[in-house]
DNA sequence: AGGGGTTAGGAAAGGGGCTTTATAAAGTCG
DNA sequence: CGACTTTATAAAGCCCCTTTCCTAACCCCT
């Protein structure tokens, strides 16, 4: 059990002002310290911290009611650049951000069936980071770190990927191996997090203390925040909201178990709701997840009853067992995320929240707002980069020691002067 | 989204140091620092504080190797009192509590159906407390607090017990209603989080920072501690792990939705497991949950196959639901608690631990050890309890600014002097 | 009996943090 | 051009925790 260190209050402000000046740049620290709590002197020490790490620059003044104009500071954009990627099934994403958090350059690599090798995967990864960093022109010192998003279970201490379901990867030194390609500074985690702490710092769930980010792609999973930080359980695994069971000795789920939330709402479970409701459906494709929820999509707009009916019956589960998560987790938020969420869109929403609302106990559901992510590029990858931020973050300010005590030296024998 | 200040810091410090005091009393500083993973220094001075409280006292002194003794300090059982109050349906239990947590007084009231009105029910509490109070001869001032479990959402900020299942109480000015006729400090909350407090203090979560406690009655429920606090959501309804979809359109529930978890393990939901099975069988009490209960954890003693199919079935399904919590959650351990739980003891344990290993996924289970609780009385009185020893903790160091101001002056002075 | 040696406990100093108060800086307005 | 306002920085105060140093207390050995 650990105990918190008058430092993590310090880190957990300096994240906190760097959060408010890329959500509203530029801004006056007047603002700051309004938005954040915290007294103008404090804001302005970590301002100067920011400034002087060449974060955030000063851009120019704002008329005040008759005195002194407020100094506006503002993201220093290509003051660094982080690198997210994020390592899926089929393909690997990497992007590279400046630092107000703007795609700079983009690079994907798709893998083969059969690509499953670590080597393999990290080769891409390698070549894609480097695609990247030429891409947008950045110097190598520039690049603050990498974030990496990689399915399963990962130990973000040892950097080693114990459990990885697509390629059955057990206990893979993931980190070590990024680490012989790739000289930035790495982190390690789940997408499930990367998406929740993309959600925290850029969006729905942004100054929300408890918050819930459902990943709704291929596989299943809830990145949660609560008490203001990621929970990441005991062993980093927490989250997994995909394989609780919403339907006893239901269907069966890759994890072995029966009736899984992933089987209903995942994918392939939105395919085999389609399937059950109707076999030769024409929106069904049946190699092909993407283009079935596409068509999907397409359909509902269009009002085809079939559509209309499989986006219902899976919002009737995906409400059911958001309500579980409600009821137990009573969050303030709850964000709809990754790529079925967004090409289903407005009209899931719509379904789920009256679903939810059959499920969930007044008093929960009074608390909780469902919405859609506002995020618009790939929420891991974001996510992955910001975990690289909040890494540069936390090891600023070791180094400022020997300069107070110069400092405090030399006004100690001034006076005697 | 609450910031954290260093006093925060402090009181959690002091909150550990009592709270392994009263686990290992008597005790040395050595060994409190060694627990706490603080320095001699720090908990030099809180246990001074405490000591100064008249909370702890010094009761001699233990050997050391060759050198200066260590001095022992203990609780100081009769250095204050607590008053735990359970509300439930059918009765008010009452308990008071030296500061060692033992139970000094008890008294319970039994309310009559329809007896539900709130002021009905405040008499009841007034009597009680007044009884206990008696009882054990303590004088008022020595009294630091009375905490307050009653069923339902509560709001503790305000002290209203905003709905009350059992009553269909709404918005009820609880805290008000209780203060006309008790002059101690009052703490309002429910069940499910004075379960897990209990636990986090004295019970089988000490020392963990994620733990989920389970509380099997008529009605079930989940106490949450997460990164080493209570979670408690953003309207205090955290924890309703009883009413979320197990089985998707199954069992009628109290709440009007189906298939929750309380109805196939609260004690009528086991029931219905019995009738079920076996609809004539002489273990079932139609009337009587506790009864039925007590039969069931007999006949399981006796090899019963009846019995034994009923415990395994209801292991089935609670094993699943708590899996649910390990997957979403993953908690360093799992609390069974409540009077059911207390009954059907390690058999359903047993059954249960299976039940999970089956459905939960390999890594959040092989972090989670699932236990029963062991607090022997009602854990419910006990939490709340141990709300009123926080609250009574939590007002400690406010008033000593002026002593350490005097004391600065006269140090400034006394150089020139 | 009286000095080392050893361990405990407290006091002081030091380092981090945040806030309040004072002061300097930079405008506006009469 | 001075008075008033508003902003930003500097100084001082308070709260924590830790490290370091010193005294207290006890053992053992001579």
């Amino acid at each position: 059990m650990k105990r918190g260190t008058s430092r993590d209050i310090r880190t957990a402000n300096r994240y906190e002002v760097l959060r408010q000046i890329i959500a509203a740049s530029p801004t006056s620290r007047q603002q700051l310290a309004a938005a954040t709590g915290l007294s103008l002197a404090t804001v302005a020490t970590l301002v100067g911290e920011l400034l002087d790490l060449r974060m955030i620059t000063e851009v120019g003044f704002e008329d005040s009611a008759g005195g002194r104009p407020r100094g506006l500071v503002a993201v220093n954009a290509s003051g660094g650049a982080l690198i997210g990627v994020d390592i899926a099934e089929t393909y690997v994403h990497v992007e590279l951000f400046d630092l107000a958090l703007n795609v700079l350059a983009r690079a994907e690599e798709n893998m083969r069936p059969g690509e499953s090798r670590p080597e393999q995967v990290v080769a891409h990864v390698a070549a894609a980071a480097g695609s990247v960093v030429t891409q947008a022109g950045v110097e190598a010192a520039r690049v603050l770190g990498v974030g990496v998003s990689v399915p399963g279970q990962v130990d973000r201490a040892t950097g080693i990927s114990e459990y990885a379901p697509n390629w059955d990867w057990h206990d893979v030194p993931l980190l070590d191996l990024l680490s012989e390609h790739i000289a930035y500074p790495l982190y390690l985690d789940n997408p499930l997090r990367a998406g929740a702490v993309a959600e925290l710092w850029f969006g729905a769930a942004r100054g929300h203390g408890d918050a819930v980010v459902v990943n709704l792609g291929t596989g299943v999973g809830a990145g949660l925040v609560l008490g203001g930080g990621l929970h990441r359980g005991v062993s980093n695994s927490a989250g997994e909201w995909g394989h609780t069971t919403l339907v006893l000795d239901g269907r069966l789920c890759r994890c072995g178990n029966h009736g899984c939330v992933e089987t209903y709402v995942g994918a392939p479970g939105i395919m085999q709701n389609l399937r059950e409701l109707s076999p030769r459906s024409p929106l069904l494709h049946p190699d092909d997840q993407t283009a079935t929820i596409d068509a999907l999509a397409a359909g509902v707009a269009a009002g085809d009853p079939v559509a209309v009916k499989v986006v219902r019956d899976t919002a009737r589960y995906l409400g059911a067992s958001i309500a579980n998560l409600v009821n137990v987790l009573n969050p303030e938020v709850v964000v709809l995320s990754s790529w079925v969420a967004a090409r289903l869109g407005e009209p899931l929403l719509d379904e789920v929240r009256e679903a939810v609302a059959r499920h969930a106990l007044k008093r929960p559901l009074a608390a909780s707002r469902i919405v859609l992510s506002t995020i618009p590029t790939d929420p891991a990858c974001l996510g992955a980069a910001t975990f690289a931020l909040e890494g540069a973050l936390r090891s600023v300010g070791q180094r400022s020691a020997k300069r107070a005590a110069f400092a405090q030296a030399r006004s100690r024998t001034a006076p005697s002067a």
